[in-house]
DNA sequence: ACCTAACTTTGAAACGATTCAATCTAGAAT
DNA sequence: ATTCTAGATTGAATCGTTTCAAAGTTAGGT
C-alpha cells in the first residue's frame, strides 16, 4: 500500500541510510546519487511516514492553537497570523475549537500531549495554568494569546483589556450618558472581567453616572441577543443609556434585538459601543463603535514567542501587551 | 524527561505488554493488576506516544478539515458541526486554513499524508481531485463539502448550489427588477460557477431580463466593497438595479459600499440576495435576504460518511445533496 | 607508487508503542 | 491426586524512520 524508506533504498540500490539523508542531508550525498534516489521516491511514491520520523528524531514539526471560540472572527484573524508566521518558520498550525467547553479544552490538550506538538498557543478558557506548567516540564512549551500569565510563568500576547474598557466607557461618559449597562459574561473570563473592571474604573472617576451589570453565559451574538431582549422592555426611566458589550458579536445581538425591531433608536435612545473591531462591524445594521484589537499581529507575534521559547526552553517568559484603540462609527 | 512504558511496568512490577493491555485492552487483565499499573502510570506521569503509537497501530485518530477560508462564518459553522459528530466517535478534528491558496492546500495534503490522518474533510479550492485520488489509494479517504466530485469518485456533502442560483434569481425577477448583476469570484470556483448558472438559466425565462458578471479575486468582504465602489459609480441607467452576491461576505462589503456611503438606498435603488445566511446576515446594516445552507448538519453528514468509507474503504461513494432554502429579509 | 584528507556510503542500534504465540497460573472437574 | 481449561502474563518481534561510528572511495600532493 504504502512504500518504506526500505523499499526506495532497494529500488534505488543504495542503503536506508543514503535515502534518510536524501531527505535530511542532502548536502551529505553526492548529487548523483540525490538524483538517483528522488527519481526513486517518485516512482514508488514513497511518502514519509511522520510518524516514525517522529519516534526517532522526538520532534514535531507542529504547533497547535487552542482557542475557545473559533466561530468568532478576532479569533480567525488571530489565526491567520499566526499560520503565515508559522509557514514561514517550516512550522504548520493545527487549529481546534474548545466550544467553550473546559472538557473540550482538557481533552484537546490531552491529545496535543500525545502528539507531542512542538508548541501550543492558547486563549484558556478554563483554569488551564497549572496543567500547562505540567507540559512545559513534558517539554512542550505554550504561549497564552489574549490573555496574561497570572504568575509569569508564560509568555502572553494580550491586549490591555482594562485600558480598552476605560477607554470604551470614557467615550461613552463623553457623550453625556450616565446609565451605562455593561454586557457579557461569564464574567469568570479574565478579558470579560478586566475590560468591566475597567470601565468601572472610568465610573469611578464621574459621580453621576451608574453601572448596571448584565451577564450572559456566552460571548456570542445570541446571548447578546437575549439581553438585548430584557433590555427592551426595561422601563425608559431605568433602562440604561449606552451598552458596553464584552465584544462585537454580542453588541450585534444588542444591535439585533433593539434596533431590527424598530423599538429603539441607536445611538440616540441607546448608544453602544463593542470590542474586537471584527470585520463586521463596519457593516453592522448600525455601523459599530468598537474597541480595536490587532488580531493578525497578536497571532504572528504569539508565533515568534513560542518558537523562542521552543529553541532554548530556559528562556525567561515575555509579556508582550498591545493597546486597544478607539474606532469611531455611528452607534456611539 | 517524560517516561516510557517500559518505565511504567518497571514500576508496577510487570511486563511492558501487559501496561499495553491496560491501556488498549482492560477486560484482558485482572483488575488488581489494572489497578496497580493505573497508580504507576499517575506517579510517573505517563503519557503514551501518540507517534509510536500510530507506527505500530497504524491508525491514527485524528482527522483533518481544509477548507479555503476559515474566516467564512459557513465554514466555522460547518466545522463546528463535523467536529460535534467526532468527538461523539472518539476523533479529533484538526482544522487547516488554505487561505485561498492552492499552494497551501497543496502543502496541507502532504503534511496530512505524512502524519496518515485517518481522513480527511475537504472544501477543495484548486483542482485536487487527482490528488485526492492517490491518497485514497494509499489508504487516505476523504469526503467533499460543499462540492461534488466530477467524476463519482468520492463521496460528497453539498448543496444545490445551481438550484441556489435559480432561487436567488427568480426571486429578484419576482420583485420586477430586470437589470441583475452578479457579484463573486473567481469564476473557477465551482460554488461560484454554479450558483451563477443557475441564476443563467433562470433568467433565459425571462426575456427582458439581464445579467451582468462583476468577477472578483475572492469572495470576501473586502472584495465585495471594491467590486460594490465600482457598482455605485456607474451611471444609473447602465447600473444593475439588482444584484446576487456569491456569498453574504461579498454582500456585505457590497452593502458597506453603497449603503454605508449613503450613496444608493437598498433595496429600493438595488436590491440585494446574499447566500451563506451567515449569523451576521441578520443584523447586516440592511437586514440581507439570503439563501440558507444547512451548515453545520453538513459538517456532522460529511463526517459521518467520512466514517462509513474509513470503516470499509471499497464502499461506493454516496452523494448527499441538501436543498437550500430562500431566506427574505429587508435587503430583496 | 603511496599517504592523507575529504567526501560518500553503509548498516546496525535506537525511538516507544502494539501484537501475539507461548508460558504460566489457579481453580474446577474427574 | 491428577487433568483440564480459561484467564492472566510474558517478552520478543515489529512498525519506519534517524543517527552515527565505521568502512569505503576519491583525488591531490609528494
Amino acid at each position: 500500500m504504502s512504500s518504506s524508506i526500505k523499499d526506495v533504498a532497494l529500488h534505488a540500490g543504495v542503503s536506508v541510510g543514503t535515502v534518510s539523508n536524501v531527505l535530511n542531508h542532502p548536502s551529505r550525498v553526492s548529487s548523483k546519487t540525490v538524483k538517483r534516489v528522488q527519481k526513486s521516491i517518485n516512482e514508488l511514491g514513497f511518502v514519509r511516514n511522520d510518524a516514525a520520523r517522529q519516534l526517532r528524531a522526538g520532534e514535531s514539526r507542529t504547533i497547535a492553537l487552542l482557542v475557545f471560540d473559533a466561530a468568532n472572527p478576532f479569533f480567525t484573524a488571530l489565526a491567520r497570523g499566526a499560520e503565515d508566521a508559522a509557514t514561514d518558520e517550516g512550522y504548520s498550525v493545527i487549529l481546534a475549537n474548545t466550544s467553550e467547553s473546559q472538557e473540550r479544552e482538557h481533552s484537546y490538550l490531552d491529545l496535543f500531549e500525545e502528539q507531542r506538538v512542538r508548541g501550543i498557543l492558547i486563549s484558556p478558557y478554563g483554569d488551564v495554568e497549572e496543567r500547562l506548567s505540567a507540559l512545559k516540564k513534558f517539554g512542550i512549551p505554550s504561549v497564552l494569546v489574549d490573555r496574561v500569565s497570572e504568575n509569569q510563568i508564560f509568555s502572553s500576547v494580550s491586549v490591555d483589556d482594562h485600558a480598552g474598557g476605560t477607554i470604551a466607557a470614557n467615550h461613552l461618559l463623553n457623550l453625556g450618558r450616565t446609565r451605562i449597562g455593561f454586557v457579557g459574561g461569564p464574567l469568570e473570563i479574565p478579558q470579560v472581567a478586566d475590560r468591566l473592571r475597567g470601565a468601572q474604573d472610568a465610573l469611578q472617576a464621574s459621580p453621576g453616572a451608574t453601572l448596571t451589570i448584565f451577564e450572559t453565559s456566552a460571548t456570542t451574538v445570541l446571548e447578546g441577543r437575549t439581553a438585548g431582549e430584557k433590555i427592551r422592555e426595561m422601563s425608559p426611566a431605568e433602562r440604561p443609556n449606552a451598552l458596553f458589550a464584552a465584544n462585537d458579536l454580542v453588541a450585534i445581538g444588542l444591535l439585533q434585538a433593539l434596533v431590527a425591531t424598530g423599538s429603539l433608536r441607536v445611538p440616540d435612545d441607546i448608544a453602544i459601543v463593542g470590542y474586537d473591531d471584527i470585520d463586521f462591524a463596519t457593516s453592522a445594521i448600525v455601523p459599530l463603535t468598537s474597541i480595536r484589537q490587532p488580531s493578525a499581529l497578536m497571532g504572528e507575534t504569539a508565533l515568534k514567542l513560542l518558537r523562542e521559547e521552543a529553541l532554548d526552553p530556559s528562556k525567561k517568559p515575555r509579556r508582550v501587551v498591545f493597546q486597544p484603540e478607539l474606532v469611531i462609527r455611528e452607534s456611539a
